[in-house]
DNA sequence: AGCTGATCATAT
DNA sequence: ATATGATCAGCT
């Protein structure tokens, strides 16, 4: 089944809501995929399924997910008792070249738009047998909104005053910062403090479980 | 059990 | 190497 790319939210919502409750198998099936046993070895392919599913159409490129209509696609694995059991991955973070803006950051535009699809991800469910949710349509409230600008603005900082090693992943109210490698050996450029040029780890935004919980709770309340 | 740091696959 | 899609797995 080739879905082509939503023209309307709306589009998008309706197409998300046929496959509301299916399960990753008949979705896969529809798409002529094999299904995994396990994610180990197939850490993205629940989100490139949905995505072929739904037919976005951004790939690789740091814009979001379906560019036309602004909207950006995230599944949401939920565990047994309907939390979300990870982190969300935002974006990488280009350390050489610094993004000076909230507005116009890829942060932001990510994250103003974002279609997040709840996914069954208890252990104990095979993959295949997953459920999907009923999606939601978000964009951040004011409070939601400010404390995201402010964790990227002291991220930010951080990283432009050449403190990029000193960023742990404790810090951030909602946004974090964390790995984002092949591996712990796996470098990018960076800059010191002294404003040379360093090889460091690759690292990238993450949204917090405590957020991602607020957005389904927002939706759902009396659900969990 | 939750969280941080590490890791896996694929496209360009 | 850098971007996308994320989850894994050991430590606290």
């Amino acid at each position: 089944m080739v879905t082509s790319p939503p023209l309307s939210e709306n589009e998008l919502l309706e197409s998300a809501s046929k496959i509301a409750g299916k399960t990753l198998r008949q979705i896969a099936n529809q798409q002529r995929l094999e299904t995994p046993d396990n994610q180990t070895h197939h850490k993205g392919w629940v989100g490139q399924l949905l995505e072929l599913s739904l037919g976005a159409t951004a790939g690789s490129l740091p814009e979001p997910d379906f560019l036309h209509i602004g909207v950006e696609l995230k599944t949401l694995p939920l565990n047994r008792t309907g939390k979300p059991k990870e982190s969300t991955f935002v974006c990488a973070i280009n350390l050489t070249n610094l993004e000076s803006q909230w507005e116009n950051s890829l942060v932001q535009r990510k994250l103003s738009r974002v279609l997040w699809l709840p996914i069954e991800a208890d252990p104990d469910i095979p993959l295949a047998a997953r459920r999907i949710g009923s999606a939601i349509l978000w964009s951040p409230d004011k409070d939601q909104e400010s404390v995201l600008r402010r964790d990227w603005e002291e991220l930010m900082d951080m990283i432009a005053m050449g403190e990029l090693e000193q960023i742990t992943a404790h810090q951030g109210q909602y946004l974090q910062i964390r790995p984002k490698a092949s591996n712990s050996k796996a470098l990018c450029k960076g800059i010191n403090s002294e404003g040379e040029e360093i090889l460091t780890l690759p690292r990238g935004f993450y949204l917090r479980t405590i957020l991602t919980m607020q957005i389904l709770n927002q939706h759902d309340p009396e659900i969990k």
